[in-house]
DNA sequence: TTAATAAATCAATATAATTTGATTAACAAC
DNA sequence: GTTGTTAATCAAATTATATTGATTTATTAA
């Protein structure tokens, strides 16, 4: 009996870093609007991103990156372009419906 | 129009801002544990969740606070006594149905 | 009044995340 | 080939967060 609650204690905190991750990466304002530029225009490369964000390139890709690791973007090589676009499905399954309308599909609201 | 367009970068960008500090109160394994605890317990003094999250006092009070000024969690002082709960409707807001067992009432699933 | 307890705060340290500018690798156009 | 472009990565500096242990304030109990 000790031992399930220990096993169920060791699960519950590896759900618990699981989603530190995913809210560390939605934890940050220019990440998020990130977010909601990839919701309004769907794919993108990270130089079309960049003149809208007022960003410079290399600190661009480090917050893809961050968004990326956690699961909230995905990206699509071609040639040396990348494309990055939402993961609307694990959007979906973070956030509740008030989102819709800053990182849910354009017509969702 | 250009002011329109600008006066709408603004509210965005406060709209970024309010949901960056909610999300990064909720970026942390630990608080993340705090939330289930309450969750299940229901209110609670700060003396009751230190054992339970093996936290020295110092350090539980320094996280509760993240919490309480992120509108998390709500907090009712009785006598020397602190009893934190839930802000229930403020979790239904920001999270999917997903997060039901973990951070919403028992019963709920 | 004195002693004990609850919880917030403080200052110092430690740790982690972000920014910056430069460099690199991969590809495309000429 | 050479040149220009895209985007990732790196190391250093900066900034933000978290941890620790001590102190403080308020309240309660003896």
């Amino acid at each position: 009996m000790d031992i399930k609650i220990a096993l169920e204690d060791v699960s519950l905190d590896l759900l618990f870093e699981k989603y530190e991750g995913k809210f560390k990466a939605l934890a940050d304002k220019k990440r998020l609007h990130i977010l909601n530029i990839l919701t309004q225009n769907g794919s993108m490369c990270v130089c079309d991103i960049e003149p809208i964000i007022e960003m410079t390139q290399s600190k661009l890709s480090y917050h893809l990156k961050i968004l990326l690791d956690a699961g909230l973007i995905e990206k699509e090589a071609r040639g040396t372009w990348s494309y990055y676009h939402v993961n609307q499905k694990e959007l979906n399954a973070l956030l509740s419906e008030q989102f819709c309308c800053l990182f849910k599909p354009p017509g969702c609201c």
